[in-house]
RNA sequence: GGGCGUGUGGCUGAGCAGCAAAGGCAACAGACUGUAAAUCUGUCGGGGUUUCCCCUUCGUAGGUGCAAGUCCUACCGCGCCCA
């Protein structure tokens, strides 16, 4: 049963999209009854999928959920060229190996979104290694090198004299294969992929098959504003735990709530502008949005777990509930020794300074004194900076 | 293949023959607070018996200097121009 209700279909092409190519041929086809085929291409280039990336899944899921049929492209071929969308400088290539750990997770990891068994999963590998070189020049005879080369963070790399590989520029033709491989009515996207999902139009035609319409998707930023990318470290993983995950929900910088609701909630525009309204302070707002992100992925339990949690140890500035235990049979310690031992300093040098800043606290009161040996007692709490805690436990 | 450049700490980017190496970003810590926001301040290769000492770093390998990121040679990577 495919759902043609107009309201639905405007809904699930607004939030958080970007463009639409081409919208009207979409709406059409959407309304017509018919079931699509919907494509999604992901590269498993590293472990977790964040919830930036998350939002496409959401999307898929909503079309999921209006009877069209849901095509993933497991990117394992592609990932060992790496796209260039999203990169200013080439990406390291990855080994068959890397990827195949990679993968291992990933579709438990969407599996917490999608309904699976209703997807249809492919791996690119499934044609690209079968493919000859004579049909992949053909591929590359359907764009001009000018076509390529103009596209923009190719273009910013060119003027800046930097490398780009061949290999490079071929990635768009892969994953515009990839549509002509599973016929794809349409491919999602990040707005970074518009240049690659055109391509898929592109080639499709070559093919003489109908073009895909493409849609792209507003991109999250990290928490520290920038792109979210796993390399910046600036991620929410879908696998966090909720207090890591509200945490960082928390520390995020307060300009960016908005497009966390709109991207990572599932919050109605109305409910979003009421919690806005609900409170003057950016704090209170956060909170909830971190509840809202935590419920998704955690359950709503977890989530009010967490926010007691975390006003506990950040607001109340208490100790947590639980801590990690450092068990040990010494009585006297070094205490940059103990902070190295106990992982809360990564060297010495930096245990050292971090005690001289004073953010060492031993059983709630601060040590400055690094030389001075520290006595052992069962039960003992350190803390570093305000969120690391540990309690000695005597063996 | 020839010519000219270039290669610096997580990133970016200075660097005179005497530097553990400016500045920016990121990170970490402190103060403050609304929070792990913002702002301000400090730290930011490793180790030590710590107002000082030692070790390891500036593409790689050698060389010349009391001394080399800084000069020379070779090699590797990258860019530009020419072919």
């Amino acid at each position: 049963m495919i759902v043609t209700d107009k309201q639905k279909i405007e809904e699930i092409l607004t939030r958080g999209v970007e463009e639409i190519f081409e919208k009207e041929n979409l709406i059409k086809k959407l309304q017509s009854g018919k079931q699509l085929r919907i494509k999604l291409g992901i590269d498993p280039t590293g472990p977790r999928i964040h919830i930036g990336r998350a939002f496409q899944f959401w999307k898929l899921k909503a079309f999921q959920e209006m009877g069209h049929k849901i095509v993933l492209i497991i990117g394992d071929f592609t990932a060992q060229i790496g796209d260039a969308s999203d990169k200013q400088a080439m990406r390291k290539v990855l080994s068959e190996k890397e990827i195949n750990g990679n993968l291992k997770s990933y579709l438990s990891q969407i599996g917490k979104i999608l309904d699976l068994k209703k997807v249809e999963v492919r791996y690119n590998s499934e044609w690209f290694k079968k493919m000859k070189i004579k049909d992949f020049v053909t591929l590359q005879m359907i764009f001009t090198a000018q076509q390529t080369i103009q596209r923009r963070n190719f273009k910013e790399r060119w003027d800046e004299g930097k490398p780009i590989g061949l290999h490079e520029l071929d990635y768009p033709l892969f994953q515009g294969y990839d549509s002509v491989m599973v016929k794809a009515d349409v491919e999602i996207g990040g707005s970074d992929q518009l240049f690659n999902l055109q391509a898929g139009r592109e080639i499709q035609k070559y093919f003489k098959q109908n073009q895909q319409d493409i849609m792209t998707s507003k991109m999250l930023n990290g928490l520290d504003g920038r792109k979210m990318s796993t390399s910046w470290g600036n991620i929410i993983a879908i696998l966090d735990e909720p207090a890591d995950m509200f945490g960082k929900v928390m520390s995020m910088k307060d300009e960016l709530i908005d497009e966390y609701f709109e991207l990572t909630t599932k919050l109605s525009e109305s409910e979003i502008t009421e919690v806005k309204k609900s409170s003057a302070n950016p704090r209170d707002i956060k909170a909830r949005l971190a509840k809202e992100i935590v419920s998704i992925y955690h359950g709503e339990k977890a989530a009010e777990m967490a926010e007691e949690e975390f006003n506990k140890v950040h607001r109340d500035r208490e100790v947590p509930t639980d801590m990690p235990v450092f068990e040990t049979d010494k009585k006297e310690y070094f205490l940059p020794d103990l902070l190295c031992d106990t992982k809360m300093a990564p060297s010495k040098n930096e245990a050292k300074r971090l005690v001289e800043a004073g953010a060492v606290d031993i059983d709630d009161k601060t040590e400055k004194d690094w030389k001075k040996p520290v006595e052992v007692k069962d039960g003992m709490i350190i803390k570093v900076g305000s969120r690391k805690f540990i309690k000695i436990k005597i063996i």
